[in-house]
DNA sequence: AAAACTCATTCAAACGTTTGCGTTATTTTC
DNA sequence: GAAAATAACGCAAACGTTTGAATGAGTTTT
């Protein structure tokens, strides 16, 4: 309704300086106890507010930090973000948030909305198929730091958190093979994202320890949506030697797989069992879920991400000029699932 | 590293005002040919762009809205949020994002940091047990237009969208008379929220219409966690005339509720059969989901929630005059799942 | 050839806040 | 009692942009 009040306001009732008023506000020595009380007591009355915008714009600061990630529906990024969130709150920073929905195009533009809004900085998750990162390093130019998580880009020029998925991947193997199976399967990612990279060693190391041979008709992969990995399992299930063991891309090529496994008669973890990544709340609630899951940190990656940011606002300059980057590399732990 | 460029820093390298530069990239009428394209030109060179923190400052405006929700973590919420975020993206509006956690105090000053980044207006939708909402009428005060989403406030003085519980719920237990249920059940919320009175009448009215007697032993209450849907089901289970079927408050409470039968050796949807409400994703993963969930549309609330935004924040000042509210109730639906 | 008009540009204020420096008036020091 | 120190406050610039009003030069009208 009213304007709501202004140092200017207050000086003028007062009948002395804007300046004045904004040191009496901040207790500032150099302002006598009866025009700071007065100062004070006014603001109260009127419930002043400093107005942040100003403040930001004159501080060349927003307190903000844009988050990037492809979708919130998946239960790992929402996690993500939560980790996020808490530790930008507790450093009175907000978080402006937006989805690519997997679209480069979108996660460009919405880059561009945040460089515009003047965030102080940007925390990252690719869309699945980004392959052009010109945008983020334009970023720089407005000293605006970028932080990678989960989806980093392939360069090793940038600050990134990141989960390496062949630890877990590794144990997630040799768990099946002391489980007794000798054919373990693979359904993998797109070719284009590093985590698939990573499983595909975590899972040939752990063979290769065990001494069992790498078949690579069973290693099929998706791309993540449902009808992907219902050909990758069809696939599977063609092989004269099927595997007795499934290693999946992530909780959800997991639960599609498990449903078609179901709908083409198989028992769950009997005829084939299976074993995924991600270990998200989801899995908890199925009757027949995975065996086991990859943890892989989502909230302390995205704790860990805003630390990382947290120091760039702070000492970032300094680092620049050292050309050092904050590269965190999380390890995964298979975690077992009490169905 | 460098400075972005600013009009000042045109101006001063073509030897013009600052203004003219202004208006020059506004391609203000009154500006010459030959100057326009000269600083249009200098412009696109130092890849200037608008400092919109400092035009968001003058004026007033921070196309920013906030949006506070209890958690991303329930599908119900993230799949609102996408809703609000796409349509605020096409107006070019960015989002501030802030769970609430179903604390009332974190709400409080998630709140209370938005009102300080200014932003241009908040959606919400309530913690679990908020009581106070004196902070968000302060909201008026700076002029930041507050609409509420499914989880609303008790006064009707606000703007809002929800989704009545009512139809979706009779349906669901029309659904399930027609099966021949005799004995359903229905696991409710807390009592605190309107959701739950919602349920309840729809429950009361469809069996009302049947003809069927109301037991007050087949409703229960849950706070929503799994230990307080397993007491539910045990009160429920313990009866000496059980119920056959049963309509929980959501599908959260019905994933913990089949669980819970399961593991007491019913068989779902044959002896106990299962209808629950929100209809989300995750219950298409299930080999025993509910036969039915009721859809309350989150998505589209969230984007009609954005829509009232955009009308409060273009011809707010007139709206108020006239004391009108925005109030929008969506029809739940009673969707079938197919397992 | 003076008056009226057009065109291109500049001036200056405004938004709200912070802050280095300058200006008083009062008090302390020798 | 004059000089120095201190306390309390005001001035003005700065951040980057927009915009109404003013200025000046050149062109047309009469």
């Amino acid at each position: 309704m009213t304007k709501p009040a202004t140092l200017k306001e207050i000086a003028r009732r007062l009948n002395v300086s804007v300046s004045t008023v904004s040191r009496a506000l901040h207790d500032h020595p150099s302002i006598g106890l009866r025009t700071r009380t007065q100062v004070q007591q006014l603001a109260q009355e009127l419930n002043y507010e400093p107005n942040k915008t100003a403040i930001f714009f004159k501080q060349g600061k927003t307190f903000t930090i844009g988050v990037i990630l492809p979708n919130l529906s998946e239960e790992f990024f929402s996690m993500a973000i939560t980790g996020i969130e808490q530790t930008a709150l507790k450093h009175s920073y907000n978080v402006l948030m937006g989805q690519s929905h997997d679209l480069p195009e979108l996660e460009k533009r919405i880059t561009a909305t945040m460089k515009d809004h003047r965030v102080d900085g940007l925390i990252i998750s690719l869309a699945k198929d980004s392959k052009d990162f010109e945008h983020f390093n334009q970023l720089d130019k407005y000293n605006i730091p970028v932080v990678f998580f989960d989806r980093i880009p392939p360069q090793k020029t940038a600050h990134y958190v990141s989960c390496n998925l062949r630890p877990g991947i590794s144990q997630a193997a040799q768990f099946l093979i002391k489980k007794g199976h000798k054919r373990i399967a693979l359904i993998n990612g797109p070719s284009s994202l590093l985590a698939t990279k990573e499983r595909m060693e975590g899972y040939t190391a752990a063979l290769h320890a065990k001494k069992i041979k790498i078949d690579m008709g069973l290693v099929v992969s998706t791309d993540l949506s449902t009808g992907g990995t219902e050909d990758a399992m069809k696939q599977l299930l063609a092989l004269k030697n099927p595997p007795t063991a499934i290693i999946t891309f992530n909780d959800y090529v997991a639960l599609d797989a498990i449903r078609y496994a179901r709908r083409h008669n198989k028992k769950i973890n009997q005829d084939l069992s299976f074993v995924s990544c991600a270990n998200l709340p989801i899995t908890h609630y199925l009757d027949t879920p995975p065996l086991a899951s990859v943890e892989q940190f989502p909230r302390e990656q995205g704790e860990k991400a805003m630390e990382i940011m947290l120091q760039l606002l702070t000492r970032g300059e300094e680092l620049k000029q050292k050309g050092q980057f904050f590269q965190t590399e999380l390890e995964s732990r298979l975690e077992l699932i009490e169905p």
